[in-house]
DNA sequence: TCTGGGGTCCTAGGACCC
DNA sequence: TCTGGGGTCCTAGGACCC
């Protein structure tokens, strides 16, 4: 009976939203719909690039990652904003809101997608009914498209949502494999980048099925342990559960800015690690998290990285401790080359109490308060509403100022998309 | 006039311990 | 005379993802 239950075949979903912050924007004031825009990190700033950008963008061209200014050559018509976090988090929030309607078993893995586990879900609706049920109250209740992946793993459901973008609905069976993914270029594949492509083609592998009809062995001498998994993957192996809980399970936080201007004066630059240092540590006291660990990144204006990092006896959080090991590191490892960016981290974190997700509810609420953007999705108003007061907790203390969302993971609070 | 900022995981070498 | 071997922690760097 359990050995039944082991050897089930597992149905997962992938679901991704299409251009996220873009779509989000749209929702919220429909006037963009149909229009070319896109989100930019800071169009002010230097070296400023797209966070996101709409279909009608991308029609003439223009992608996420591309300088503000080259998105200006190439589609002068397009509509710039700046973000609006706030919005991105509720948003994501009421997504995966929709998706815990169903089952505790969905695994949110950034702001703007996330894995469920619906094997035993769909006995009475088959699971393309319900991929379209989801997708239809996402799209009616929040305005917002999104893709779904249907399939028996993690690898093939990601690999499916992304196949039919916006609105897609696609089924990749393991018997798909063959004629749907072996033929792609080894690039597309879902965890090779650049480096390992290059890696691959050099061993005279440039599809996903040159990479399934190799020997693991083959693989394991040449590329290392990772090498086994993406063969595994390619031959549509991966045994890796749906976990809802590896959201809270945060491992570091840092904080980084490119630097106005490359620097070289280093009154200018401890300043600035100054400035880094407090925002890691009023990030940690939101969180309630602390941790051994202080390093620092560096990096130069030929864009050469390096870090340093030095683990302490005890757990640190605040600002003086943070920037005290952060100036020392500086000091003593920087080549005095003109600095580009500069990064704080603390990492090895671990939780400080058991207030976390009371402390987060608690600054949801104080957004719900000052922000307008309700008027968004007439819905999440009430929803929230009536999750803030079924869930949320008194404190004492004041509420930081920050914007940190329930979710522990910095997704919920940042740029990530 | 180039290429952000938030993360995770992995590897390799050295220190240290038993 | 020849210098084991395994485990763990720490540091630095690299690859990848959204």
């Amino acid at each position: 009976m359990e050995e039944q239950q082991k050897n089930k075949a597992r149905v997962i979903f992938h679901l991704d939203m299409n251009s996220f912050f873009a779509s989000v924007e749209q929702a919220y004031n429909p006037s963009l719909k149909g229009k070319p825009i896109a989100v930019a990190g800071n169009p002010k700033e230097r070296k400023g690039i797209l966070v996101t950008c709409s279909y009608e963008a991308r029609a003439k061209g223009v992608y996420t990652t591309m300088p503000v200014w080259e998105a200006k050559r190439k589609c002068p018509d397009i509509i710039l904003l700046p973000p609006n976090f706030e919005r991105y988090r509720i948003a994501s929030r009421a997504m995966f809101d929709i998706l815990r309607t169903y089952t505790p078993l969905v695994e949110p893995v950034s702001i703007d997608e996330g894995y469920v586990d619906v094997t035993e879900l769909h006995e009475e609706k088959t699971a393309v009914e319900l991929a379209v049920e989801i997708q239809q109250r996402v799209l009616t209740e929040l305005d917002l498209p999104c893709s779904i992946g249907i399939a028996p793993n993690k690898f093939l459901a990601k690999t499916a949502s992304d196949m039919k973008k916006p609105m897609g609905i696609t089924i990749l069976r393991k018997r798909d494999i063959q004629e749907k993914l072996w033929p792609r270029e080894i690039i597309e594949m879902h965890g090779i980048g650049e480096s390992t492509a290059a890696k691959l083609n050099n061993l005279g592998i440039t599809t996903i099925g040159d990479l399934a009809k190799q020997t693991e062995s083959f693989m394991k001498t040449n590329v290392g342990k990772y090498g086994i998994r993406l063969w595994q993957r390619a031959n549509g192996i991966d045994t890796r559960a749906v976990d809802p809980q590896s959201v809270y399970d945060t491992k570091s936080v840092g904080n980084s800015m490119t630097l106005p201007a490359d620097e070289t004066e280093m009154t200018e630059l401890v300043r600035s690690l100054n400035k880094l240092s407090a925002k890691v540590s009023e990030r940690l006291h939101t969180k309630q998290l602390a941790g051994p660990t202080v390093s620092i990144q560096i990096r130069d204006s030929d864009r050469n990285n390096y870090s340093r990092s030095r683990t302490l006896r005890n757990d640190v959080t605040t600002k003086e401790e943070i920037f005290e090991v952060a100036a020392e590191l500086f000091r003593k490892h920087w080549n005095g080359n003109p600095v580009r960016l500069l990064g704080v981290t603390v990492s090895n974190v671990v939780d400080r109490s058991e207030t976390v997700e009371q402390l987060s509810i608690f600054n949801f609420e104080e957004h719900i308060k000052d922000e307008p953007i309700m008027d968004l999705m007439g819905n999440l108003t009430k929803k929230f509403g009536k999750e803030v007061i079924t869930r949320g907790v008194k404190l004492k203390g004041k509420p930081s100022k920050g914007s940190e969302s329930s979710f522990s993971k910095d997704f919920l609070d940042d740029t990530r998309e």
